[in-house]
DNA sequence: TTGTAGGCGTTATCAG
DNA sequence: CTGATAACGCCTACAA
């Protein structure tokens, strides 16, 4: 078998009381003694068992990741901030996706019941209300892009709203007439503070709205190719298509070309997210750049707060922000060369 | 406290041992009292301690995933198809990424001990047979995407060097005189394949090759986009230009564009991948279709297989096979509607 | 078919 | 400062 404390202490000389002490820095030791002990704790190539550790301590150093679906770079995104935040702080990190409904994440929270030391729930359909009811014990948990629920959880988001807003405004400030809109998933409340910041914008600037410009999307590219093919056929035709989400984005760039449409001469196109790839596209996406790494990081600072103070603290309520990034998909480029000329 | 199998035990009035054997399914019990416990089980609400079951059992319920980098589609997609074969079987997956070198692979390794029943490493720039030397016990370890070390360890991986010969070949069957690749990351496993599979199908049909038409590159987009710069500069001009991945390739599409080249009239482009945006890019971006997620799967039926047999079994060495994905950006298209008309 | 009891490897609480 | 020893919650011979 794999070499335990007792073994440390025999060859050390000493108790294995003594030597918990000195490996865990719990409790005065000689200097002498503290170095027999970690002498002999090398050289027998010690580990402690983390079965046996996490039975009397009950803490696992590991915290778990939900997350909806595993598609695209954004998720991948989420889990490098996270992986590399966690890693810093010495915490693992188990993750579990796919859950997209309320059943399907109760029961991967109880799956992962004394794994984890918290949870990071990212799900963006989640009704916050239930979830409290049957969460297993006082688990922190933190919510990344969920709807309300302040003062039940922990909850990061990105701004969205402000995003979208700051997004539509440019495109009626470019002199777009006909902006159009590709939702994101129903149900979805990234989705929907997205839409709602785009229908904000309009009001704000009295620009004009109809209920035909807001078309049905995924977050797929697929969705946002259908998208661009419907206002293609819609007279008079919008002049700008604002995706709820690169990916979208990217879609609809591929359907206007199809159609034999410029952009952004006759069309202007922007996403939100600014994914790495949008920069390379033709023409380069207009974005909204969100810091998603960055959301998974402030979501494990988030959780190991809560871890050391047992959940019982002010809950944290933070919104990241979000950038404005101009390429060329919306001609400002060339709004920008007219006025110099 | 939560509740523990004693509670159960003395809610259906019988012993521990007895709800332990009835929730495990091991030894007889009389259906009756099966049912009692069980009805006890689910009114408590009780889940079994995971760290006092490991503890005795010495077996975690999960695996471990050692990557590189967490860039890209390609990750995520690998991360995706292990967490479902891993949740289908009922495992959870921790995840630790960034590691380069063997130095953080083997302290990677070391902090997972105890916590998992089986690794799948990837790691294209592994020394194998050093890797085994100071691995933690009898750990499953599946390797993917790694070179040779087959004996040591199972290994699973991509059929790079065909998928790059029959790219190539395509290429040459297209017509196209001077074909240059842009490589992958040095010392990648991967990349190194990729590149011979192209130099092994240039070899073959007795094309031309020269050194300067195999350019540097790093898997990022940007180094396609500065190797397609590069490659404007040369004359005579390459006529094609195979990217060792799609990430390049779609760098590459941009900088083309920027010089004012035409795809795929002046140079034709392929990458390898088929990440899912490929087929959006203007033109489609033709490439080599690898099933990343169904790799990740395989990882964990082989590591779940290793840990049955207490890894103690045939090696397995196994070859995903690859696809040819013809769109437009190498011609093809163009080619076809030619011999028809 | 069921119960008793020992042990898994640590940590933590006491005495010394 | 150090050493016994009792948990922690579960599984599994071994007995009954």
């Amino acid at each position: 078998m794999a070499v335990t404390i007792k073994d440390v202490a025999r060859a050390a000389g000493f108790s294995v009381a003594t030597v918990s002490r000195v490996l865990n820095g719990s409790g005065p030791v000689k200097p002498e003694t503290e170095r027999r002990v970690r002498d002999a704790a090398r050289q027998l190539r010690f580990t402690p068992n983390v079965a046996a550790r996490s039975l009397t301590t009950s803490r696992t150093s590991t915290l778990g990741v939900l997350l909806p679906d595993l598609h695209g770079e954004f998720f991948s995104e989420v889990i490098r901030g996270i992986d590399q935040a966690a890693q810093e702080a010495g915490y693992h990190v188990v993750v579990s996706s796919s859950h997209n409904d309320h059943a399907e994440i109760t029961a991967a929270l109880d799956a992962m019941r004394g794994r984890v030391d918290g949870v990071a729930i990212m799900s963006p359909t989640l009704d916050a209300a239930q979830l409290r009811a049957d969460l297993p014990s006082a688990l922190p948990v933190v919510l990344l892009n969920c709807a309300d629920a302040r003062g039940e959880f922990d909850v990061l988001g990105i701004d969205n709203r402000g995003g979208a807003f700051a997004m539509t405004r440019h495109l009626i400030a470019l002199g777009r007439q006909r902006i159009a809109f590709v939702c994101g998933a129903r149900g979805n409340a990234d989705a929907e503070a997205r839409l709602s910041g785009y229908r904000a914008a309009l009001c704000d600037a009295r620009a004009e709205r109809r209920d035909e410009w807001e078309l049905e999307g995924n977050f797929v590219q697929q969705s946002g190719y259908e998208a661009a093919h419907r206002i293609m056929a819609m007279s008079p035709r919008p002049d700008a298509l604002f995706c709820a989400n690169d990916a979208m984005a990217i879609g609809a760039l591929a359907a206007l070309r199809e159609g034999g449409l410029r952009v952004p001469g006759d069309v202007a196109v922007a996403g939100f997210d600014d994914i790495p790839i949008a920069r390379y596209m033709h023409p380069p996406l207009t974005t909204v750049r969100v810091d998603i790494a960055g959301l998974g990081a402030s979501a494990v600072r988030t959780l190991l707060h809560a871890v050391g103070r047992k959940n019982a603290h002010e809950r944290v309520h933070e919104t990241l922000p979000t950038e404005l990034v101009i390429r060329d998909s919306c001609g400002a480029a060339q709004l920008r060369a007219g006025r110099v000329s």
